[in-house]
DNA sequence: CTTGGCGCTGTTACCGATAACAGCTAAGAT
DNA sequence: ATCTTAGCTGTTATCGGTAACAGCGCCAAG
C-alpha cells in the first residue's frame, strides 16, 4: 500500500536505482534528475521502508539502550543524554528496562542485538559474569557499558569512580562525628560492590572498626530501601548514620524511617548517591554524591559511534571516569555552613 | 557473519523452508524434523534476522510509544504499563520523547510509522490539529491515543476526564474557603484546555467570578511552572490559591515560591494533577488529582493490539475514560481531617 | 576518425526471511 | 491394483531496498 521506490521509478520512467540514488544523495546522478525525483517523491509522500533498507545495508539506525529501571530518573536522564547525541546522527533509541533482573537482561540484550547497530548497557549482572558479553563482542556486537562496569571485558565503559563515591559519602558522615555508620548495600553489581569498598576504606582510613552487622544487603530500588529499613527498625539496633547505595534506596529508606516516626537529619543521618531529580525537593532534602548523567550518556553515545565506525579504541579512550562530588543537603542534619564547624570538631571514636 | 536459515538448512540437508517452519512452529512439519532442526539451530546459536522477517511478513513486532516528556515519571509509569502488556506478546517498545514540541512530534511519528506495527501516542498537538493523524490512519496506520485526546478523530483513546480533573482540583480549593483562585494553564493540548474548562466550571458552579488575569499561560514542564510563578511573583499580585495544570508545573511553581520565601500550604495553597511519584515525599506533599497510569497504559496497549488484529472497534470500546480522584496532602494546608470542617465553613465570597 | 574516459543510468543479483504453490510418498478407499 | 488423500517437504517468487557492474552517449585527445 505505501509508496515504494518502484512506484516512483514507474511514474518517472526511470529505474529504481536512479530513484534510490536521488533519495540517498548519491553523487552519481545529475542534479536535474535528482530534483525531478525528489519532487515526485515528496508529492507521492514516499517514506523509505526501513526494514528493506536495513536488510540490504545491514544498518538499522537503531541503538539499543538497556537500563535497570526507567522509574529511576537517573537513568531517564542518561537515556535523554544518549538521545541528544543519537538523534542528530539519525539514530533512534530502543529503550529497555530490566527491572534489575539479570536473567531478563541477557534475554533483552540478545533480542536487541538482532535489531540494532549497537547497544549501550547499564548491566545488572555481576561484574565478573562477562561470558555472554564477551561472546557477543567476539561475534561483532558493538557494546558500550554505562554507569556499571564489568571486570576484564575489553569494552568501552563510562562510569564514575564508585569506590570514591562510597568513600566520599562515608567520610561525610564520619566528619559529622558519627562513628556507628551503617550501609544499605546494593546487589552484586559493580556500583554496589565498589561503593561498599569505598565505605570500608573510609572507615579504615579514619580508624573506625568495620562492623559487618551494620551492612545490610538491600537492592537498588526504592522498594528495596524501604523494606531494608523497615526490617532494620524491627530489629531495633539501627545506627545513627546510614550510607545508602543509591538515592532510590535512600528515599525508600527515608519513607520507612518517617513512617516509624524517626526524624531524618536528627535521629538518623542518611546519604545517598546519584543526585536524582527531586532529591532537593524532598521533605528532607537528600545529601548525596553526584556526577554528571548528561556527560555519562553523551560520552557513552560518542564511544558507541566511534566503535560502530570501526575504530578500535585505544584503552585510554575506552575508559571514561566521571568525577563524583558531594552535595550537602539536610538529610544528615548538616547545612553547608554548619558543616565546616562540625567537621573540624569530629574525631574517630574507636581505633581499629 | 551470523547464522542464517540457509546455514542450518545446508547443515541438515533440508530446505530453508523446512527450517523456517520448524522455527515458527508451523504445524506442517513432522515432529521429528522439527526437533532435529531446533537442535541444530540451538547448537549453532541461530538468531532470526528481524529485518528480513519484517520485510517478508510486514510485521516488525515493534510498538512505537511517543510521550511528551520522559523526565516526567507520569509517562514513565504509562510506558512501563504498556510494556507489561506488550512484552508477553513478543513486542518491544520504541520510546520517543518529544519534549512537548509539536513539530518534533510529527517528525517522530512519521519515522516511527515506518518501523513499527502500531503507535501509542500522547500527543502534544492542539486537539483540533488532526490532519496529519487522520491521513496516516487512512493509510492504514494503527494508532491509539493515550492521556491526551484529539477532537473528531476516529481513533481509540485512553484518558481521564480532564474537565472533571480541573473541576475537582478547583472545587477543593473553593471548599477550603479560597475565592481568589489562580490557574497555571498549560498549552493548547486537550489536557490543558479541558482542565482549564473544569476550572472555569467549578468557579461558575460556586458562583465565583472568573478573573482572566488569574489565569497564567504556562506549559506542562517543571521549568514552565517555575518560570510562570517567578514572573507572577515579580508582578506581585499572586493569589492565595493556585491550581496548576499538572504536577510538574506545580512542583516547579513550588520551587519558585519556596525560593521567594512564600510558605506553601500557608501563604499559598497549590493543587496539581497526575499524582506523580515522589509527590508524597516532597518538602510539602502535593495535593493532587489522581487516576491510574497503569490502567491507562495497559488499556491503551490492549486497544492497540485489537486494532492491529484488524478489529474495528465499536465506538463504545474506543473511548476509555479513567475516573479521577482527589488526593489530599499538605500543599493546600488541608489535612484530611481538617478538610471536612473547613469545607462546611467555606462559602462563596463573590457572586457572579 | 578512432579511442579513451567521464558522467550518467540501467541491469542483475542479493540481503534473509516467508507466502503460495507444486511435488512426492505412503496409507487408506474403492 | 488404482486412485485419493493426507502429510510432509521442496521450489519459486517476493518483500523493498542497495551493491556491483554493465552500458551508453558525448566530448576531448591522439
Amino acid at each position: 500500500m505505501p509508496v515504494t521506490l518502484a512506484d516512483i521509478a514507474r511514474e518517472l520512467g526511470v529505474s529504481k536505482m536512479t530513484v534510490s540514488r536521488a533519495i540517498n544523495n548519491n553523487p552519481l546522478i545529475s542534479p536535474e534528475t535528482r530534483l525531478r525525483v525528489l519532487e515526485v517523491a515528496r508529492r507521492m509522500n514516499y517514506q523509505p521502508n526501513q526494514h528493506a533498507r536495513a536488510l540490504a545495508t545491514n544498518r538499522s539506525y537503531l541503538i539499543g539502550v538497556v537500563v535497570p529501571d526507567l522509574m529511576n530518573l537517573y537513568f531517564a536522564e542518561v537515556a535523554r543524554a544518549i538521545e541528544s547525541i543519537a538523534r542528530p546522527a539519525g539514530f533512534q533509541l530502543l529503550i529497555c528496562s530490566t527491572d534489575e533482573d539479570p536473567t531478563r537482561e541477557i534475554g533483552e540484550v540478545e533480542v536487541l542485538l538482532q535489531r540494532t547497530d549497537g547497544l549501550i548497557i547499564s548491566s545488572v549482572l555481576a561484574p565478573t559474569d562477562t561470558g555472554a558479553y564477551r561472546k557477543m563482542m567476539k561475534d561483532g556486537a558493538k557494546i558500550v557499558l554505562v554507569d556499571r562496569t564489568m571486570r576484564n571485558l575489553r569494552c568501552p565503559v563510562v562510569a564514575t569512580d564508585n569506590v570514591q563515591v562510597g568513600r566520599i559519602a562515608t567520610e561525610h558522615l564520619i566528619k559529622l562525628g558519627h562513628a556507628r555508620i551503617g550501609h544499605l548495600s546494593g546487589d552484586a553489581s559493580s556500583v554496589s560492590t565498589d561503593r561498599l569498598e569505598g565505605y570500608k576504606r573510609a572507615l579504615g582510613e579514619h580508624g573506625l572498626l568495620l562492623d559487618k552487622s551494620l551492612i545490610k544487603p538491600c537492592g537498588l530500588l526504592e522498594s528495596d530501601g524501604y523494606l531494608a529499613i523497615t526490617k532494620w527498625l524491627a530489629q531495633g539496633d539501627i545506627p545513627e548514620a546510614i550510607f545508602a547505595v543509591n538515592d532510590p534506596a535512600a528515599i525508600g529508606g527515608m519513607k520507612a524511617l518517617e513512617e516509624a516516626g524517626v526524624r531524618i537529619g536528627k535521629d538518623v543521618a542518611i546519604v545517598g548517591a546519584g543526585n536524582i531529580h527531586y532529591g532537593d525537593m524532598l521533605r528532607v532534602p537528600l545529601t548525596t554524591v553526584s556526577w554528571s548523567r548528561a556527560e555519562m550518556g553523551q560520552q557513552a553515545a560518542r564511544l558507541l559511534f566511534r566503535s560502530m565506525a570501526g575504530e578500535s579504541l585505544p584503552s585510554k579512550d575506552r575508559n571514561v571516569s566521571l568525577p563524583p562530588e558531594l552535595i550537602v543537603r539536610n538529610s544528615c542534619g548538616a547545612k553547608p555552613l554548619a558543616r565546616a564547624r562540625v567537621a573540624s570538631v569530629a574525631r574517630p571514636v574507636k581505633r581499629a
